[in-house]
DNA sequence: TCTATATTTCTATAATTATAGAAACATAGA
DNA sequence: TCTATGTTTCTATAATTATAGAAATATAGA
């Protein structure tokens, strides 16, 4: 299984816990939720939660900021954008994916 | 895990096989493609392929249509817009769900 | 430095998914 | 009906992913 950054956004949304944390993030804006906020919301160990985390941040959907002792996770656009036009046109998007000229920058 | 049909959706295109079979039928518009020829152009055992094809059905992402002994599959854009809607606004979109009314139809 | 808190990594185990040969099923044409 | 072709289902096995306790790491404050 060659597994491509699209592939991999969406193993990382094909998961009931995952797409969750997605959906919350989403609700959360910019400024993000600490990693155990969102563990505490959906009754999940820290562990499990770093585990889907790491799927998330892997594909590049989320990024995380430290503060003191807290990280923040928040949704990155990008990538969904770029999911969001795989979608409605694969073919062009994976042109896009080797002649990657200029794409609207949005974190 | 709970999967509802959005998580199922993300699950059939998180695959590698079945990321290219959705690429392959959005290139073959309505009149889709025998199952057959899917297979000679993945290069991968028939077995294999009704698997992933029973996955991307599952979720409703593609259809299929029987014409003498030849199964043809296309795409199911009202299930990919779905998604597209998810993923821009996952709270407005599970709303929704629950309250589905309106809905563009579009197969 | 010591202790508490937040998070991640390590690890073993459980659960799920993918693969593909063989068998079964569906249809067409002789 | 018999045979060939296209596709799916059955089955066993291999591979991958998910779970969560325990240990490790990071930071803050006393």
């Amino acid at each position: 299984m060659k597994i491509s950054n699209i592939v991999k956004s969406f193993i990382a949304l094909g998961h009931d816990t995952r797409l969750t944390i997605y959906n919350l993030l989403v609700t959360k804006g910019e400024s993000g939720i600490p990693a155990g906020e969102i563990a505490a919301e959906l009754g999940i160990p820290g562990a499990t939660l770093s585990f889907h985390l790491t799927s998330l941040s892997d594909a590049k959907l989320i990024g995380s900021r430290r503060e003191g002792r807290t990280v923040y996770y928040f949704v990155k656009y990008k990538r969904v954008k770029k999911l969001i036009k795989y979608l409605k046109d694969p073919v062009a998007a994976t042109a896009l994916e080797v002649d990657a000229t200029n794409e609207t920058e949005v974190e």
